[in-house]
DNA sequence: AGAAATCATGTAGACCGTTACATCATCGAG
DNA sequence: CTCGATGATGTAACGGTCTACATGATTTCT
């Protein structure tokens, strides 16, 4: 059982002094091609390693950054680590990938793990609007670049959507098509997001000079297809149905799908859906599912890169955080299309 | 801008030495309640954490592990990821994520990542079959859990699943229902898993005694939607349709489903389908899909739990390598029910 | 009772593998 | 002979862990 091989043991096996075989890697310039040469050859026929953890203790940046979202089940989650990840690799960094599944207490455990590590720095996803590992890590001074979160906050750099005009596309797009009686299928009501989305209906209803009224929404505890069968099953109970129903997820939007398919109702034809996020998953839908497509993958790695832009400048004092909103953008399909005008199959 | 806080700072703020503030740590016993509640109060009037760098410095296991697979858009990777996830998490560790992109070369390099970071070890699904990268690892001494490669391996621990059974298993499924026509839309004949999977389907052609050639097999470069369309757009051009497909992968067999649709053939009475992996899509699809389940979650956390034991026993010399081999398991739906016999849309 | 052994607590100091910086040779040019 | 370059060396951190040892109090033995 041989010793772990270190610097030291290159540097004798070189014949140079320890110094040297750092300046090797961090200074080739100020080494002799011929030193440099020598060094090269020790470390490749002892088969050294760089330890990243004496770099990072000695005050390196470390090449492992993390992304911390609520629903790893979620595809929109999935498309935001992938960015992330993308973005990470042509950095040539690493990423920790944290599931919080909605608990903002595993959120903290996650948090405190992080800071411990004095990684290079975090993306959140945050679960509550009350941020308390948000906190956390900014006491502990690690960069950090919130996703997600569309509430405008001067004091962190942060990749969000627009949700107000999310939802303001969505209705206004079911008003278009004529429909009068729309039930907004929400998430729950304490996330900011949801509230956005919520708003943004309102500013439609208000473009178009139309009451309130002609949105309702319902509100579900969580975010998923078993709660969009549930949703649905309740608008299948009420006295009068609405014309169109806008789902606050694609994932509450399968379900309500599934729900109401099973119960004979067509989709369009006697109630048009409409999705948010559009994940892959919408196009392929049994019936294709009209979407606000959110850019996940795009926003992962425009907050990847935020982060290593951020990390890697020479002057870290004068970072000014920066928010950068992208814009949603509506895909009509099938499941919105008014009677006799339907959208081709094809994606 | 504060210093950093050091356990010397909570020593000398606790008016305790050095190694007494370790110690509350890591043999709390040895202390006195008097001086543990000192130093407590210390620590949290400073606001310190311990540096996990430091201490992987000084020999302590790392408490990050790295899941590496070949493609963050299968959802049957992702189900690994979530299962490893979840054990990791329960033992209080925290899992990087790394996506080989089915390229060797970046498994390589993330290997090399992975090696200079000291982590605790990794889960690896390879990409080809050389194991560059794991040999790689192997040399560093990191321990190393395979996790879906079929090939009976001594010398390391490994999660799989019987993916000769599971061909059988599907294509026994399309001979009972009477079908002798069968086309398996296979992924890259160089990887083992298909080559297992083909294996299967022979091996259920001679259970049942029939010919080798009532199934015929169709390669595709990748094992995506798009693949799986491209594979029905050659099917259609066919001068005798196959009556039932099996495809290696419930990716294809979505890109299959939709082709087919599109050309106006209907799934089952036309052409039976059955995918592999049961993916949580498959169940919701147009026409749900039959297919050979895998645990995956269950691999990624039993991969995970293996990996943790290894590394948590005190005598790492007198490990002994373990080889889980799961079941996989077919779910009939209704893509491959007879005609007049359908299976209920609830999933 | 006095010496010795036991015990609970703490302390001191040597690492772990790097990096950064100050120092020190060496040698040709002016 | 002094000056600068240039290239290599030596050494002090970084923030912990851990072993060996000092201390004093308490118990045990003769």
């Amino acid at each position: 059982m041989k010793q772990r091989v270190g610097m030291i043991d290159v540097a004798r096996e070189a014949g140079v002094s320890l110094g040297t075989v750092s300046n090797v890697y961090n200074q080739p310039d100020r080494v002799s091609p011929a030193t440099r040469l020598r060094v090269q050859r020790a470390i490749d026929r002892l088969g050294y390693v760089r330890s990243e953890t004496a770099r990072v203790l000695r005050g390196r940046p470390s090449r492992i950054m993390a992304i911390v979202v609520h629903d790893l089940a979620n595809p929109f989650c999935i498309a935001l680590v992938q960015g992330a990840e993308q973005a990470a690799r042509r950095a040539g960094l690493g990423i920790m990938v944290c599931n919080s599944a909605g608990d903002p207490a595993e959120e903290t455990r996650y948090a405190s793990l992080l800071i411990e590590h004095r990684i290079r720095g975090a993306l959140i996803a945050p679960t509550d609007s009350s941020g308390q590992s948000i906190t956390a890590m900014r006491r502990s001074e690690m960069p950090l670049v919130v996703v997600d979160d569309s509430r405008p906050g001067r004091d962190a750099c942060s990749v969000a959507v627009d949700d107000v005009l999310g939802g303001e596309l969505a209705t206004a797009h079911l008003l278009a098509a004529g429909h009068r009686s729309i039930l907004f299928v929400a998430g729950p009501a304490r996330l900011p997001q949801i509230q956005a989305r919520s708003r943004g209906a309102l500013r439609a209803l208000a473009r178009a000079r139309l009451p309130a009224s002609a949105v309702t929404q319902l509100d579900c505890e969580k975010m998923t297809v078993t709660a969009g069968r549930d949703a649905a099953a309740r608008i299948l109970g009420m006295r009068t149905l609405p014309t169109a129903v806008f789902c606050a997820n694609d994932l509450l939007a399968t379900g309500v799908l599934q729900r109401l398919f099973e119960a004979g109702i067509r989709v369009p034809e006697d109630i048009a859906l409409v999705g948010y996020d559009d994940i892959e998953h919408a196009a392929a839908a049994a019936v294709p599912l009209t979407s606000v497509r959110r850019p996940a993958r795009l926003m992962g790695a425009q907050a990847a890169n935020l982060l290593i832009d951020k990390t890697s400048s020479a002057s870290p004092v004068e970072h000014t955080h920066r928010q950068v909103v992208l814009r949603p953008e509506l895909v009509a399909r099938r499941s919105s299309s008014r009677p006799g005008m339907h959208v081709p199959a094809r994606p």
